[in-house]
Parts: C-alpha cells; structure tokens; sequence
DNA sequence: ATGAAAGCGCTAACAT
DNA sequence: ATGTTAGCGCTTTCAT
C-alpha cells in the first residue's frame, strides 16, 4: 500500500517570478510579452522570450484568471438526459465526440480548453447548475447546443452574466451568436432529391418540439412539396426515440395513399422505418425511398447504407469557438446568423419511384 | 455590428467574504465549512451553510487553486494522432465518448471536471507539450490511455512531477495505479468460445506492437490454444487499420490448412474480415466465424451482427477518477492493478463448425 | 473552535 | 517603454 496523504502541496514549477529574474527584467515586462502587448521592444521581447523558452514557462491559468485576465475556457453545455441516455444506446450517435474533438481542437490553436458540462434543460435547479459551473469555473464563453440555445432561462442568465456565448441551431437574434446549419434548407434539399427521382408521396417524420429546429425542416420539407406542387398530408411526429419512429412510420406506410419515400428527422426514427419496412417485406429503396437526418457512423452500415443529410457538426463547434475568441478579442462580430450549410449524402435507400 | 471590447472586466459575483458577512464569521470559518473540516461547531456549520445557500455561492477553482488547494482538475490524456484519425473516420468508434462519458460522469460526483487533451506519442516535443497542460491546468490528475499509459517519457514526466496518475490498459507495476480489463483473459474467453463451438483452426489478427495490449491478446489466444491442445500458427498481424485486416484475413483464409474462425484484436479488423469473407463468397458464421475485440455501435449493425468482447471503457475512466481522487484524499490505494473484466458480447457471428 | 495575517501567480492601474 | 503597487478569492500558517 502507498500513502500520498502527506504529498506536497505542489506549487508552480516555474512562475513569471523566475521568467524575470532570469531576464533582469519586472514581472510586468514578462506579462507584456506572454500576452503580446505591443509596447516593449523588439530586443526586450527577444530577451525574455528567450528565458521564457530555456526555462519551459507556461502560465497557470489560474493565476492569470485571479489577475483579472481570462480563464481560457469554453464550457460546451449539452443536455444531460439526452447526453447521457445517447451514451447509454451506444447506438453510434456522435454528436458528442463531434463536438469536442471539433471545439477542441479550435480551442487548442488559440490556447484555450473546451469543458464540456451536462445540465438538464426540464429542471428548475436549472439556473442553479449553470451559475455553479460559471462560478466555479469563470469560462470565458460558453458554447450552447440544442435544446439549450432555445432555452430562454439559460440565454438570460448568461447575458446577464455578461458571458459571450454562441447559440448553435439557433436562428433566433437576441443575446449570443445564432449558429446554424440552416435546418430548413437541408430538409428542402432532401425532399427535392426525392422529387427528382419522381416521388410525390413523400412522408416526413418530424423531431420533437422542444427542439426548434423540428418546425424548420418541416417548414423545408413543406416549402419543397409546395413549390413542386404537392400535398404535405404526409407528416407524423417522432421525438427523436426509435419507438416513435416506428409509430411514424406505420402512420405513413398505412395511409390511404401511403408513401413512396420518407424523410426521419434523426437516425434512431430512420432505423426504426427501416426496420418496419423489413417487417413488411417493403423494400428499400425499391418499394421506398429513405433519407436519414442524422448521418452517424451506423447509417453507413445499415442495409442498404442511407442517404443522409450531414450535418456539419464539428465545424458548427469550432466556429462557436472562434466567434467567442473573437469577441473576447473585442473583434466585431455578425449580427446576423451565421449559417455553415448541410450537404446530402448520397448512399442506396433512395432510388426512382417505380 | 456589436462591439464588446470595453467588456468589464468579469469579476466573482459572490465571493467567500460575502458569505462571510452574512453569516457574520470569518473567512476562515466559511472556508472550513465549504471544505468540510471537523473543527466547526455543528451550530456555526449550519448557519454559514444557510448563507451559502441563500447566495448562491459557489468557490472558484482558480481562486482554490491560488489557494494552494486543489485545481479540481483531470486531465484525460489521449493520443491524438489515433484519435483525430478516429474521428475524422466517422466509422463510429466511441471510445472518446466512452471516456469522456465515464470519466466526466464520476468526476461530476465528486465536484470535478474532466479536460481532454491530445498529445502525440510519436513526438520529441511530447515533454513539453504534457509540460505546458500541466503547468497552465495544474490538474489535480492525469489518466493515462494506451499507447500512452506505457510511455516512459509520460510516466516518468508525471512521476518527476508528483501528479497522481492513472494508467488504463497498463499491468506494468510502478508508479501511478494500473488499471486493466485484462486483455489476456478476454482474448482466452473468446477463443475457448471458438473451441467449445467446435472450432480447431482458430486464426487471430494481433494489433500493433506499441500497444502492449496487443501483446497480451495474442498471449490470451495462445494459451486457450495450447490448452485445448490446438496449433498456434495462424497467427497474422495488423495494425487495427481496415487495410492491414484485409490482408491478414487473407493470410489466415488461404492458409494450406485454413481458418473456420477468426478473432480480430479490433473492430475495423473485423470489419475488413468480413468484408473479405463477402467478397470470396464465404458466409459468416457458417463457413467462418468471426468475433471482433471491439464492441463499437457498428458491429451491431452489420450482417451479421457481430459477436465481440465489450470493453469496459467507461467503468475504466471512471475507476480511474475514482482512483486519483482516493490519492488525493490521502487514502490508501492498492498495489496490484486493478481489473475491470470484459465480457463476450454474444451475436450473430459465430456458430458451431461445420 | 475561531480569527487575523500572509501569500499563491498573475494582471490592471498607476507611476516613472 | 518599463517598473511599482495593489489586489483577485482563496487556503495555509499562526495566533487566540
């Protein structure tokens, strides 16, 4: 057995203390230089960065947040519930890895670190989860993600926090960046694809609405169907969960005049339709057409692989990222939302109608 | 256009001295109370905690850490190369999530945060890369995955430092907690799962020699080989590339007396296998069977569903925390490595031999 | 059992 | 252009 309870308290190995007297100059000098000022000399720069280098210097980030200066963190908020019971499935959904591997790796560049915290959007103690990890972590921004960006509780708090923070899937004006992927137009684009191939019976499975971006792809889909001249009687509404997208899709399967092709709002929903099809003998694409919304590694590997729109998730994190740096950095920033487009990824569930 | 650089300079809302004024003690006393010291009268307790309720107060971390307390901090150090790799892939590996999950989950408990961090293995600047995370987080604890939780410049680096570590996938004694799902005994179950189906010829695709992990897999195979009195030889290495699996299921398929059952040290491996078998007409699992060591999302979606060992990833990073806050809190922690069991996740993949 | 004082590493504000 | 001073919010001494 081993005992640390005695360890040291550990203290800065090296600190701008040590960066000064190595350099014969003040520790304002060093400041200067770690955080660029301009006004020290060129040669006054070279001395200290110099030391700075020999002697392996890095600022704690501690120190220099209790100095007045920033934290150097992001915070990422995610839905606990969803975050958790998605982890749980292990039904490939990659939201999460998306997300950090693309803020964090922005981050990274400009020095910063991405934490990512789960908070319950249905909870009352929300605002109190939330201000503890301000409090306790002073992030210089934090980067909102559905269902939060829409969540007026959140939004408010932060904005009288005076935090920057970024909305993604939000289109909303008002405090914080809106990023978005433009949800409607991807919806649009998926159901034009279909009416090029011939259908005209074409069902949508919408996402729960709690989520705003549930109301723009229908609104896509219907704008799609309308300016093609076709009735938009086929919609039903999922939540997102597999079960009711079975439900969805027996709804669209058993209509009077049942559909040729469908458009889930999410993978778990298009599986599901999938899977009801098999159970039907209906085949895909042949008997029908399906497009995903979520393209996540298991729609590649289903039978067949489904065409799916991709959403570009990673970027959306490291734009939010950048946007909150830029603020920080007293940059203007766009009034306007700022849209990173979805594609469609084309695979073999779609086909012409027969 | 808006312009935030004139931004005041964000300050605490509620410090320690307000909770202080309130309950009308000293800083101190509120101190003890928030970190739970025994010297303070039951009464005293109560009152203070009522002011810290009733404010809201949180500490910060950065002012704890200034503090000479903790940072309560982790650090999950990941090899970027492989995880980046991963990522941009898309092929639906979710050990990131799962080690994020499972750390941060555990961490959350106990009033911590998770930072992941990404750091090259393959690197001469790999010391000062954990050099300057460490000296700009001050992390109260570092967890250690493969092929990090084997390098020497990693451990040693940490040691020197007296951070306490964990490492993942490590049986090696020495400093920092090993902590394994005991590799060589997952692959000896998935092999005495081939023999008892009545399988001789079983082939095993090793990983790459940097992981050590890989190492024990093949030991695993080979004893419950030599157990049941069956040759070793069809043995092929990879790289846990799809490429390097293509080729070595060739190997062991075309061998002069070949494989009726294959166990892949990986998932993409497995894949690869597979794709092989369809490609030479030969059906899985009735003219070969086929487990995967990885439990990805997407060896439940293919045709077959896989059989494969499902590695406890998330109990690991969450054991790990566990492990490191014990340290810290002075408690005594084990010597021996600590082992979290895999278990044989049994699919469609594998049957009797023909 | 409680309080007062000093200092952690850094930066902002104010000198020079 | 550089140095000096005074905190930031907290925890550790050390006193009482």
């Amino acid at each position: 057995m081993r005992r640390l309870s005695g360890m040291a308290r550990r203290r800065q190995a090296v600190t701008i203390k040590h960066v000064a007297a190595d350099a014969g100059v003040s520790l304002q000098t060093v400041s200067r230089v770690v955080n660029k000022e301009p006004s020290v000399r060129p040669e006054m720069v070279a001395r200290v960065q110099e030391a700075i280098d020999r002697l392996g210097y890095v600022p704690s980030i501690a120190a220099q947040r209790m100095g007045g200066s920033r934290s150097y963190l992001i915070v990422a908020l995610n839905d606990r519930e969803r975050t958790i019971a998605d982890w749980r499935a292990r039904q490939g959904t990659d939201w999460v890895d998306q997300m950090l591997l693309g803020g964090m790796l922005t981050c990274a560049t400009y020095g910063y670190r991405m934490i990512v915290e789960l908070v319950d959007t249905h909870s009352d103690h929300i605002a109190r989860e939330l201000m503890g990890a301000i409090a306790a972590l002073q992030p210089d921004g934090v980067i909102l993600t559905p269902p939060h960006s829409e969540n007026p509780l959140i939004v408010d708090l932060l904005e009288a926090q005076r935090i920057s923070f970024v909305r993604i899937g939000s289109r909303r004006a008002g405090a914080g960046f809106a990023l978005t992927m433009d949800d409607e137009r991807a919806a649009r684009i998926a159901t034009e694809h279909l009416i090029a191939l011939g259908h005209e019976r074409i069902g949508f499975i919408a996402g729960p609405p709690d989520y705003e971006l549930s109301a723009w792809r229908v609104d896509g889909w219907r704008a799609a169907m309308a300016d093609a001249g076709l009735a938009d009687d086929l919609l039903a509404s999922g939540d997102f969960g597999y079960a009711s997208g079975q439900q969805a899709a027996v709804a669209l399967l058993d209509a009077a005049d049942p559909a040729t092709a469908i458009i889930a709002s999410n993978d778990q929903m298009a599986l599901a339709t999938l899977e009801t099809c098999r159970d039907r003998k209906i085949v895909v694409p042949r008997d029908l057409s399906l497009i995903s919304f979520d393209n996540t590694p298991i729609v590649r590997f289903t039978h067949p692989p489904l065409t799916a729109i991709d959403q570009p998730i990673a970027e959306l994190a490291g734009r939010a990222v950048e946007l909150i740096i830029a603020e920080l950095g007293g940059r203007e920033a766009p009034e306007q939302p700022i849209v990173l487009p979805a594609k469609l990824e084309l695979r073999q569930s779609t086909a012409p109608r027969r």
